[in-house]
DNA sequence: TCAAAAGTGTTAATTTTACACCCATGT
DNA sequence: ACATGGGTGTAAAATTAACACTTTTGA
């Protein structure tokens, strides 16, 4: 199944006679990862699209999302909305904003967005109608979304100052080497390693192992998330994903 | 008119026929102020709340709020309802989350949350059916609205470190000990004066003038808000209210 | 043995914190 | 004149930033 967010060409799934004059809600995704760029060093942040397979906007490229069923919660419908379009399965799952402007589609409709982050073992590749592409070089996407992207990557550059969500862009264990090109390709800087490496440590947010990722020159350390750690990451909203 | 979020007895207003079978938007808002406790020299955290009328949670307190209209914007949505409710019309309005559990009422809503805060100045006071209780201390309020409200409470905690927005409940002209007074009672600790001034003024968010507040001790010089300093704040949404 | 990344040490610069102390006004 | 909050000065402490240097491996 393909779908898109916002405005099929149908009234909402599962729901009886609703006509136009109502207002939908439905739930999107921006879903972050991290790829090598081939040939090059370089990393980039980048984000799967849906191909629209009718109007309004046939053929453009839109965020992956669906119609809220009438029994589900937001956080359950931007998962099961993604799973669909996707197949894809966050190990970070956040609410991001919600969009209503009255002229954002046809029809109207009320956008519950969501951010996601997924580790590189977590991608679901040669989907139909689906495809990645740089964050930083979008094409024309159907709706709001290019505003909805800036927005959602402005939060996780924010986000990554504070929080230790990089994390959720990485395996199981990850070398400190590792971590710091996430935070590097976020932020769009170089970091000093070995402040790099002080800060994280004294942070507790790590916990190290005794395994170490050999290959290159100097074998490094692998370290894992620390989950006693305090988040102190959205408040009273608690949740984990 | 008095009307607060989440089901009212009767289907939206301004559809026609929509049943109990879709999931309907409620838009509703967090107000802040502060209010200067009788007979003492503290200050507290206070919020409007207005007593609901009707089925479901009949006579319990709750945020003010109302249905999304159709052809009205989430940002209108709020200042309309916020408007109609307790009348009153705020300085900063900023949307806050989406809250959408299945047995959050019982019928399907979706609440889109925005909080705000409100200068003294601009209270309304004696409004039917609305009272203002202090934020830490509020009885059980209707729907799923004591958790919003610990929420919107983080929220404010959170933003007030690093950003400007504690301006947003001062008249324009303040002294320094009138805003360190808002730091301090929302933050719920002591602030040196000395160090709170020096950063303050660091900042560039205040512009000195040459009025002075007299009628205590030493007369102290008043600052005002400074439009043109950085806010950073909300990213690509930016908006001002 | 050499290049390169892992990891440690050290110091300067900056920011935060604590608190002593002077200033100006109403009473 | 004096009590009180307004306002300035200063130095210790903690954090951040810069960079030299040592260690360990693959080639």
């Amino acid at each position: 199944m393909t779908r898109t967010s916002d405005a099929p060409a149908l009234a909402p799934s599962g729901t009886s006679g609703a006509g136009d004059d109502v207002t939908r809600v439905a739930v999107s995704t921006v879903i972050f990862t991290l790829r090598r760029v081939a040939g090059t060093d370089r990393v980039q942040v980048a984000i799967p699209l849906v191909r629209r397979t009718r109007d309004p906007h046939q053929g453009l490229w839109a965020l992956p999302g669906g119609w809220l069923d009438i029994a589900e919660d937001l956080d359950g419908a931007a998962s099961r909305t993604l799973a669909e379009t996707t197949g894809l399965a966050p190990s970070y799952l956040e609410q991001l904003y919600a969009f209503g402007a009255v002229d954002r589609s046809p029809t109207r409709v009320v956008s519950i967005v969501y951010w996601a982050l997924i580790r590189p073992d977590e991608i679901v590749d040669d989907v139909e109608n689906v495809a990645w592409f740089d964050a930083a070089d979008l094409p024309p996407l159907a709706f709001d979304h290019n505003g909805i992207v800036d927005y959602a990557l402005w939060r996780l550059r924010n986000k990554v100052g504070y929080s230790r969500i990089a994390h959720g862009l990485l395996g199981d264990e990850f070398t400190l080497a590792e971590l710091r090109e996430v935070y590097e390709s976020i932020l769009g800087r170089r970091l000093d390693p070995a402040n790099f490496r002080r800060q994280v440590e004294n942070s507790g947010t790590l916990i190290p192992t005794d395994r170490f990722r050999t290959g290159s020159h100097r074998p490094a350390r692998l370290y894992r998330d620390n989950q006693e750690a305090e988040l102190a990451d959205r408040g009273p909203l608690g949740g984990r994903h």
